[in-house]
DNA sequence: CCTACCGATCGGTAGG
DNA sequence: CCTACCGATCGGTAGG
């Protein structure tokens, strides 16, 4: 009896861990390949089992993919929020703004094959899947869409610059990071500090 | 005998003209679905004809994708160095970074189907294409490099900003706008002025 | 979870 | 350029 709940556990954390590691081999597979050169098979063999087994926990690859790049937004988002969550409440709203590009970047580069494999698929997914993920973003969008309304409202960012522009070239620049050579590419921290103050203090040298 | 050449003239020009809906087509479908799900048949399809009868213009996929992806980054290039050489003398360094963004979205946006499949696909495309690739980017890259040099030297942007950062996040928030749906983005005219607007002068409210 | 298999589709080729 | 076809691989399923 004992021992019989005992297997139950423990065959039910094995689920689980397949489960997780189906998802961990997707998402760096994604990441590297892309969408539909990814498949099954590729994904099942680097999970260890074969590619009928992959049904036992997924409806069907959209399914699977669908969990890996929601994933990555999402993981991005909690990394961000948590950061943000942690700053000293005498923080300042352009205090914010970087702490936020600091923790989007080390996301994406730390461990970062879910949300990275989300920014690197989302363009050729099929469309259902597509508008799926797409409502999944406005969520972090929204929360940098605050950080900058903020900003500009206590009066630290200029508020003739259209907050949307703004936040998309943010985003941008950060994401773009993703087709650096490694070799080159510095610390998300410093990497982070640098843009910081590209966009935030300009690239203009005021003369004096 | 006039005949003859005639129809030779008009056969080598349908030959160039086929080949040329060949990549318009293929860059269109690589724009919009990614490397591995544009197949050679939908190629073929879109461009009125069999799927073996693309052997008959090009050795492999690669080749004809190669040849998309690569008048991508040369259509981008030429455009750049158009608008620069319709510079007036009197511009300056800002003026030309300014010219040159705007440059840079309008190839993307306007008719952009072989610059769009580049960025889109080239993240996603066999290591041996990519390599050929990254070669051509870097003469662009090297446009750019120069460009921002200039302007450290003269005075009009700061040096302590590291110029391969500062390359790399305009390039990137440009690039980026491809993501934007398409509601939303104005032109790319003012699309540049705003981005221009936000990394040179920099996004920081100027107390006074 | 595996074995064994399905129909569909892929890039590519032979021969004309 | 087309017809007709190749072997390989795809996502997915049945039955255990």
């Amino acid at each position: 009896m004992r021992q019989k709940r005992n297997q139950q556990a423990k065959s039910a954390q094995g689920q689980e861990g397949s489960r997780r590691a189906i998802l961990d081999k997707a998402a760096r597979l994604l990441r590297d390949r892309g969408y539909t050169s990814t498949s099954l098979r590729d994904i099942a063999a680097a999970a260890g089992m074969q590619a009928g087994s992959l049904y036992y926990h997924f409806d069907s690859k959209e399914d699977l993919v669908r969990e890996v790049l929601s994933l990555g937004t999402a993981l991005v988002e909690e990394r961000v929020r948590g950061a943000l969550a942690g700053e000293a409440e005498s923080a300042g709203a352009l205090d914010m703004i970087r702490t936020a590009m600091t923790a989007h970047l080390q996301a994406l580069h730390d461990k970062g094959d879910y949300a990275s494999a989300n920014i690197r698929c989302y363009g050729h997914v099929p469309k259902e899947l597509k508008a799926h993920l797409r409502k999944a973003r406005s969520s972090y969008e929204e929360l940098w869409t605050g950080l900058i309304g903020r900003a500009q409202a206590c009066g630290d960012l200029r508020e003739d610059i259209d907050p949307e522009a703004l936040r998309l070239a943010i985003i941008g620049m950060l994401n773009w990071t993703l087709e650096w050579r490694r070799s080159v590419a510095p610390s998300p921290r410093e990497l982070a500090a640098s843009l910081y103050d590209i966009v935030i203090e300009g690239a203009r040298r005021v003369p004096g």
